[in-house]
RNA sequence: GGCCUUAUGGUCAAGCGGUUAAGACGACGCCCUCUCACGGCGUAAACUCGGGUUCGAGUCCCGAUAAGGUCACCA
């Protein structure tokens, strides 16, 4: 068979420039020794899953730390899935978590384009080369015959699959091919694999190890009917000429590791280093599952934006999943930029994490009492204009009055940080009993109504403003001995059936008349925060 | 089902042949205290199961089991 001719047939010449000008063009990279190239290749479906993010944030750090470079290219080969504006959503959800890229789609760089469809040309060159080589060959088959012969493999318990005897058209005659083009019947591009499964080699993998691979003997797609590689191809050609020297992908990728050491052989291009990271899980049940687009909220990037998760936290924890020995270096250096961690790809964990909210939450916790009231304000903010109701907005109108809220919920000053706030979200919700608009109290008092009533009204009787803290507490403490509660919790404590209650009661049923709440941070300053009129309007409110 | 991967408390995990088997989250208890939060102290909680190798195995090897991934003209 004449393959050239073959060759020419398929992919004429003019459709194609000749290989050395693609090596010319995209030369190995001028990089210090040890850096990294590392890339991100989503598909542009529109949605970003919290793994984009996790297998985002290794490449990133891997490159960055080497003075190598981090690109985003898109994969775009599969139209089914596109989505109009995903690229968008892409840059922004990753630009929010603090992922940068040196080059790639939407920035310049000299090694693209970056969008696989705009490739075409070097597939094309490279799969007439295979087919020059007696490397690939054009597939006829229609879906019918595929899933006869797939039935046929099932039922006689064979390996499925597009190979040896049951690829037919791997030794069509010179003849039939020319008849089937002449006809116009439609065609794809298949790898005539060398490889034999019965041969197994022994592969580094830079997160899992040594690890076996089987060759591969599937003749799989290379060049799907519409001209456009499937990713297999696309990511051999892709990652050769743009130079990655280290692959960090999903675990679901070990299974065609075969498939792509082939291609890169077949090809003639050296292969780069490989890290197959796992996923990250969810129990569900009794089983645990990959994170799920559908069943999963968490899943997606813009839950923790829409949660108003700070985007710190987000990374902070995604760091404390990806290396295991991140969360020892938080621990002693809290207030050191995550960019200065040594991170280590050989840290990663070797089997698939569970999803963590409740971790998640206090590392988030931990890193919004690092924020001043100030940056505070601004977090805020920026969350509520774009998923805040009217009225969560509007607290921000009067900038001095919500500082103030922030420094007592943060307990900024003291001693200690409070860590009463976990995301946008739930902080502003907690906060909500500051603003008459959203006060919406459920009083729930412990004790009778008559009992409140009386505590309530000869305190706002004797409240005044002026008072510090400690003759506010007096106060409070003369009202409890007036009627009956113990002002000394010893005493108390030694003998509670002596009193009504105790203090404490006393200033549950003050908190929860002017705040609606049985648990706030404390009551004399949130008084004060309110000023005098409206902690008395309050009580009024209380005792109707 | 074939192939590949993984296996330490509820979760994330340290551990690289000799440890009283770290630490963090969570749970629980105590202390602090006007409640809550913070903080402090403490408790419970683990090497999947068999065989080897070795003076000695969570650690190495082989099986079993379980879990996960994958078997497309999707990535």
């Amino acid at each position: 068979m004449d393959l050239n001719k073959l060759a020419n047939a398929l992919i004429p010449d003019e459709n194609v420039k000749p290989l050395e000008y693609y090596e010319e063009k995209y030369p190995e990279r001028d990089l210090p020794k040890g850096a990294q190239v590392t890339r991100l290749a989503p598909s542009p479906t529109g949605f970003m899953h919290l793994g984009n993010l996790f297998v985002a944030l290794a490449n990133e750090r891997i490159a960055h730390q080497s003075g190598g470079t981090f690109y985003l290219r898109i994969e775009d080969t599969d139209e089914k899935r596109k989505v109009e504006g995903a690229v968008e959503v892409i840059h922004a959800s990753l630009k929010y978590f603090g992922v940068n890229f040196d080059e790639g789609a939407d920035l310049c760089g000299e090694y693209g384009p970056y969008y696989q469809r705009q490739r075409a040309e070097i597939y094309h060159a490279y799969a007439k080369e295979l087919i020059k080589k007696g490397l690939a060959y054009p597939c006829f088959c229609t879906e019918e015959e595929m899933e006869e012969i797939r039935n046929q493999q099932t039922e006689n318990k064979l390996l499925p699959g597009y190979y040896g005897e049951f690829a037919k058209c791997r030794n069509l005659s010179e003849e039939e091919i020319y008849d089937n083009l002449k006809a116009g019947k439609p065609y794809v591009i298949r790898l005539k694999s060398q490889g034999n499964v019965e041969v197994k080699h022994t592969f580094r993998d830079e997160v899992k190890g040594e690890i076996t691979v089987t060759e591969n003997n599937q003749d799989v797609v290379i060049l799907k009917s519409d001209g456009i590689p499937t990713y297999h191809f696309a990511h051999a050609i892709d990652d050769h000429f743009m130079r990655t020297t280290l692959v960090i992908r999903g675990e679901e990728w070990l299974s065609s590791l075969p498939i792509h050491i082939e291609l890169f052989k077949a090809l003639g291009f050296r292969l780069p280093k490989y890290g197959h990271n796992c996923s990250i899980q969810k129990q569900d049940g009794e089983t645990r599952r990959k994170l799920s687009k559908r069943k999963d909220p968490e899943a997606s990037l813009t839950f923790y934006r829409e949660q108003g998760y700070h985007p710190t936290a987000v990374r902070t924890y995604m760091m404390t999943l990806l290396n295991s020995n991140f969360e020892e270096w938080l621990l002693k250096f809290p207030d050191k930029p995550i960019e200065e961690f040594k991170y280590s790809i050989g840290k990663m964990g070797k089997s698939g994490a569970l999803f963590d909210i409740l971790k998640l939450n206090d590392v988030s916790k931990t890193m919004m009492a690092t924020l001043n009231e100030n940056e505070m304000y601004d977090f805020l903010k920026s969350w509520a204009e774009e998923f805040g109701t009217e009225t969560q907005k509007a607290y921000f109108n009067d900038k001095e009055y919500m500082l103030k809220v922030l420094v007592l919920c943060m307990g900024v000053g003291g001693k200690k940080r409070r860590k009463d706030f976990v995301c946008a979200k739930q902080a502003m919700e907690s906060i909500a009993y500051f603003f008459d608009e959203s006060f919406a109290p459920a009083y729930e008092y412990r004790f009778d109504q008559e009992t409140v009533k009386k505590i309530l009204s000869s305190f706002a009787e004797i409240y005044d403003e002026k008072d510090d803290n400690s003759a506010w507490f007096d106060k409070l403490k003369t009202v409890a001995g007036n009627y009956g509660f113990a002002t000394d919790m010893k005493a108390y404590k030694a003998d509670p059936t002596a009193f009504v209650g105790n203090v404490s009661d006393v200033a549950e049923m003050l908190r929860i008349g002017v705040t609606g709440l049985a648990n706030t941070p404390d009551l004399w300053t949130i008084m004060q925060i309110l000023g005098k009129d409206r902690t008395l309007k309050r009580l009024e409110k209380a005792l109707q």
